[in-house]
DNA sequence: CTAACAATGGAGAACGTTCTACATAATACC
DNA sequence: GGTATTATGTAGAACGTTCTCCATTGTTAG
């Protein structure tokens, strides 16, 4: 059967036209009669012709937007993409993601493949590959980054303004009235600079120093076991914090389970905040105090700024997002 | 700099040789002397030579798979895409993702992109279009088809055996002594067969039968609100069950909360059991029973069974995997 | 009534591959 | 030494679009 597809120049033969002419009527391009627009449009629908995307590539668009992701299971990562889809729904662009993996290697084997299959336009969430490596792509192609502090003029780029979340959530603790707040954040592995989690615990020092209180910070790693470990550390200490504000939700689900097993009550003994606003905070059982990026807006944003670049802008823009502190049951006054 | 991508005509002009010639060591294709392969190859690497998909795609091969997502906030599918791309790691073929949507329609304009875009092959998860439609897709392109049962001879299917899997949890409880066990099902929209939660159901009332009790399904949906809104109604009745089994471990957390609002403790009041072992199933704090896809396995069984049939496989395949109960504490025996 | 111009439609050359034929060179066989 | 066979390399036609000229109309100005 070879399906053999429908072509354009099917489409001319039905309607009589040259197959330049059907190429003007889809792009909607100049020096197009409503006659000829009908007669076109008309055999479009009789024969059920779309347009060959590869085909599209050799010569122009392809109309293809491509999102890097690093961590498929980062639980946040939904948000923006509904963002992003939202944002192109009625749209002639489509979205493909491509997992990118948590190494630099591997997110530059991805990127790289998407450039080769002539995406229109590129959105990395959270890369970790070398400034200038990110530079070098941005000049093969338009490039959105997000969640990357500290931008280029080679790409456009979206942050949460992570320092103003982390001083949302220490402001709200010290207003509680805690004094022994500390931070647990991720173990910087790789080289790139200005990833969100250094700038949320530089975001809690400011914040602490603004209170005229004394930092501490302890680096483990964004994950379950990493907030547990962290937590059990900073309980095990003579003067162990009143508040432990980890820098990722995931992570301060561990720090809740160490409370746990150390026999410690939250909010009581122990408040604990997060960052990220994950889907399962907001469960009552778990009703985890987080700080709220709105995935969505990020996404919709990153989707605007890539089409507009994509349609030839040039100067390049960062576009800054703030975060909201969602206030739920894990965290209260201390027990004085 | 506009560089202008290396062609294969570049490399060819490098290395002394004709475009076809080339073409021919970058596919491995018969006829190469060792001397030819050398050449062309010092000529690729001082070049950078990679080969442009688009331009691929309008002859043969491109070298891409596409995974249609259904619902991309399901936590179940990162262990998916982590087997289909785990075992595509070492091959040329790269792996997009679609994000489809819920609806048939968005999910239509998804594999049609896919299609559009010459992809080499389509693994389909979940998708909710009509046997026809996807008989459709399926001739039009290689098709695997994940977690739908009831395959056809167009498609692969790869399944997780979910009348087992119902079969697996209704023992557990059973071997605990509990006989009154009702389960949480999801309301049937789409005109779609064969879907997990209702094989699930079917294997429940198998597994029930089998036991000589009598069922209990009550059809929410699969999202905590859901479970919560079926448990409240399951536990207001005047013979409550001691045991209440979601199809899916959203649904689980939505009962647990419900539970600790009824004031009924578990698992001594109120065994539950989930469906899909989602990642924070394993948190101390939810520590929820439930039954293990193994996702990792039916993501490279996909991948295999779809490279196997772009290959030349023509035979039709169903793949079924087995799952396994993973017993955490919210379930026990029941108060006597 | 002619010159100039705008509006419309079409021819045909790209774009970067793959792959079928075919030409040539090397080897085997008798 | 001649013929058949095999191995190796190349020419050149697709593939389905887009887009730059042109060619043909009308239409307007003078």
């Amino acid at each position: 059967m070879t399906s053999g597809r429908v072509t354009i120049a099917d489409v001319a033969r039905r309607a009589g036209v040259s197959t330049a002419a059907v190429s003007k009527v889809v792009r909607g391009a100049y020096g197009v009669s409503a006659e000829m627009q009908a007669k076109v449009t008309q055999a479009i629908d009789e024969l059920g012709y779309r347009p060959h995307a590869a085909a599209r590539a050799l010569r122009g668009r392809t109309y293809t937007l491509g999102v890097m992701l690093s961590d498929t299971r980062n639980p946040f990562f939904p948000d923006i993409i509904e963002g992003v889809t939202g944002r192109l729904g009625d749209t002639e662009y489509q979205v493909l993601l491509g997992p990118g993996g948590i190494e630099p290697k591997t997110q530059a084997r991805m990127t790289d493949a998407m450039i080769d299959r002539s995406m229109d336009g590129l959105i990395l969430i959270s890369p970790v590959m070398a400034d200038a490596e990110l530079a070098a792509i941005a000049t093969a192609t338009p490039v959105v980054v997000v969640g990357r502090h500290g931008g280029s003029a080679a790409y456009d780029a979206v942050v949460d303004d992570d320092v103003m979340g982390a001083g949302l959530v220490v402001d709200h603790l010290v207003g509680l009235g805690h004094t022994r707040i500390a931070h647990i954040t991720h173990l910087e592995r790789a080289r790139a600079q200005g990833l969100p989690h250094t700038v949320r615990a530089e975001g809690y020092r400011q914040a602490m120093r603004a209170h005229g209180l004394a930092d501490d910070v302890l680096a483990t790693s964004f994950t379950e076991e990493g907030g547990f470990e962290g937590a059990r550390e900073l309980l095990a200490r003579d003067e162990r914090p009143t508040a432990i504000f980890a820098g990722a939700d995931i992570a301060a689900l561990g720090v809740l389970r160490a409370a746990d097993e150390a026999g410690l009550s939250v909010p009581e003994d122990l408040s604990v905040a997060g960052y990220d606003n994950i889907g399962i905070a907001s469960l009552k059982r778990i009703s985890l105090t987080s700080v709220d990026q709105d995935g969505q807006v990020i996404g919709a944003t990153a989707a605007r700024l890539l089409v507009e670049r994509i349609e030839g802008r040039s100067r390049s823009v960062t576009s800054s997002v703030s975060p909201t502190l969602i206030v739920r049951g894990t965290t209260g006054p201390p027990r004085r």
